[in-house]
RNA sequence: GUGGGAGUAGCUCAGCUGGUAGAGCGUCGGACUGUGGCUCCGAAAGUCGCGGGUUCAAAUCCCGUCUCCCACCCCA
């Protein structure tokens, strides 16, 4: 292989995982200006920023998601955290291990001997914790030892009477045998966050914040991570704003004021022709929610026959999700369907007439839509989705809603919750496609230089400039000025300091405004001045 | 996981029914050794995503594969 080839296979190789993307200049400046306005507005509304770990315990997510979510049961990012290469490998190896012929009972009794000093090997890590002290690990122990008695049983049998037909039974062992391997954990099993929630529901308990004045106002922002196919406006590395309110009440003013927020900052930040969807989906009980899914089960076991094969699933595995099927064909058979509306409780219908009053008073615009239902598990009552232009098919920027027992689930103490979650990646792009992305990158001033004198007045100049709060860029090589300017030019500099002999001899350094090509001779000191008072607004 | 589309210079793309690689923009240098944007000249940069097949000959035809994009699923 050639040094050329090889080195465009290296190439090849390297480059961002599929679903990942690196953010560019001059993308990250909108980016910051994102993030920016978040920190501003929601700080307005008294809310303080929580910083949270990436990865957490699997289960932390399985119990808030929900394990039969597709988030959870199918795009985690899931390993186990531990040191132990060498358990590792010999598990693989065992792992590997071909089925065996039941009559070689040679090779056989050498692969049970292996996978017991194995086993003992993890008995005496687990006695010492070195390995994880749990239930399972302890329950996968035992199983192995108990599936080779049975099996030797098995086999004794087999050889006084051999017949074929057992042979498929004996397989069947040494699959559980190989599949229990594989349930003992070395080390916690952790996962990279899919979405930040259950982790700011963990925060809370884990730092007894129900002692602070109630209720805990948080937000956040950061990437999170769902193993699904990319397309536009999802990665499998995403960036989400957020926040979450904690403790208190219920009130539904709140709910109608993290909502105003949410308004206020796409507002704030520049994204036109968002709308907003709300909805009610009530609470987890016979006379609420759950008498409304056995109605709309059963309406829509009548209708099965009509429904696509992903909508029949469904009406098993989550019946709501029906509800936003994008099908064509699908629509007027959803029209007929029953809303959640006529079936909530008392309270519940209340409680949403009352959080739509309060956006009303808060003059927040709003559409409801009954067939609104969030693929969480944890929300109830109010909840809400927002959508932009230009996004395609995932047109949802902000979901949200409210989750009462999640912080209780969690092992804390009863508490209400809402929230919402933002998707940063949606949302810059439908600034970007509504033409709202600009944002400024070019330099202040450009220093064009000539000779030694002048370099070391240059370097000074820089010096000043950037202290107080110019960008400057200092070129490290002499150029002719006609090159400097040149550059000054690509770069979208404002001004060019030009310092050359006769500015160094004068005292007196030339600025030169590049846009109008006016130019004027000042005084060191004075140059500060100078560029303070051309500069428009300096915020 | 399932479908559809696309991969040619850093970017946007042309390259017809097979004949050995092009443009514009960008980058760098020069015309232009103290004044940018314009113009002109020049240069660097591609084993045409990768692998295989057909052929005297493949960017072009066939098969496979990878990646990206879009949609379904799911969700922000």
């Amino acid at each position: 292989m050639s040094d050329a080839t090889a080195k465009r296979e290296e190439r090849r190789k390297f480059q961002a995982i599929r679903g990942t993307r690196d953010l560019l200049p001059p993308e990250t400046a909108l980016w910051n200006r994102v993030e920016q306005t978040a920190h501003e507005v929601f700080s307005t509304f008294g809310f303080g920023e929580i910083r949270l770990p990436i990865f957490e315990p699997t289960e932390l997510f399985a119990r808030a998601v929900g394990g039969e979510t597709d988030i959870v049961s199918k795009e985690m990012y899931t390993f186990e955290d531990h040191g132990f290469v060498e358990l590792e490998q010999v598990r693989a190896a065992l792992i590997i291990t071909k089925t065996f012929d039941i009559k070689d009972v040679s090779s056989f009794s050498a692969f049970e001997r292996n996978v017991l000093n194995y086993v003992s090997t993890l008995r005496e890590r687990f006695n010492s914790a070195e390995v994880p002290k749990t239930p399972e690990n302890e329950r996968v122990l035992d199983s192995i030892l108990n599936l080779f008695e049975r099996m030797n049983h098995f086999l004794k049998k087999y050889l006084e009477t051999p017949a074929d037909s057992h042979a498929d039974m004996f397989d069947q062992y040494l699959l559980d045998v190989k599949h229990a391997l594989r349930s003992f954990h070395f080390g916690d099993v952790l996962s990279l966050r899919p979405e930040a929630t259950a982790s700011v529901c963990r925060a809370y308990i884990e730092h007894n914040m129900q002692q602070l004045p109630q209720p805990v106002k948080l937000y956040y922002m950061g990437p999170m991570f769902r193993r699904e196919r990319p397309q536009k406006g999802r990665y499998r590395q995403f960036y989400q704003i957020g926040a979450e309110i904690l403790g208190g009440s219920d009130a539904p003013a709140i709910d109608a004021e993290v909502i105003e927020m949410l308004m206020t900052y796409f507002d704030k930040v520049g994204l036109h022709g968002a709308t907003l969807y709300i909805n009610s989906i009530g609470h987890n009980a016979e006379n609420c929610r759950r008498g409304y899914v056995a109605n709309l089960k059963a309406a829509l076991e009548k209708v099965k026959d009509k429904l696509c094969p992903d909508s029949q699933r469904r009406i098993d595995t989550n019946p709501l999700r029906v509800l936003d099927s994008k099908l064509e064909s699908e629509q007027p058979i959803i029209a007929t369907l029953p809303h959640i509306a006529d079936h909530l409780c008392d309270e519940c219908k209340t409680n949403y007439a009352e959080v739509k009053r309060q956006l009303e008073v808060r003059g927040v615009l709003y559409q409801e839509n009954w067939r609104l239902v969030r693929g969480l598990d944890y929300y109830m009552r109010t909840t809400f989705e927002i959508t932009a232009p230009g996004l395609g098919s995932q047109n949802a920027v902000c979901g949200g809603g409210r989750y009462d027992g999640l912080v209780e689930l969690l092992g804390g103490p009863p508490t209400k919750g809402i929230g919402f979650a933002i998707g940063e990646d949606r949302l810059i792009l439908s600034l970007q496609e509504s033409g709202k992305a600009k944002v400024e990158q070019g330099r202040d001033v450009y220093i064009a230089w000539m000779g030694e004198h002048a370099y070391a007045a240059a370097i000074r100049a820089a010096k000043d400039l950037r202290n107080a709060g110019f960008s400057v860029e200092l070129p490290p090589l002499e150029q002719k000025f006609g090159k400097a300017l040149g550059q000054a030019d690509k770069l979208g500099a404002k001004y060019a300091l030009i310092l050359g002999d006769n500015e160094v001899s004068e005292a007196l350094w030339t600025i030169k405004t590049l846009s109008t090509g006016e130019q004027q001779k000042l005084p060191e000191p004075e140059l500060l001045q100078f560029l303070r008072d051309q500069k428009p607004e300096s915020q």
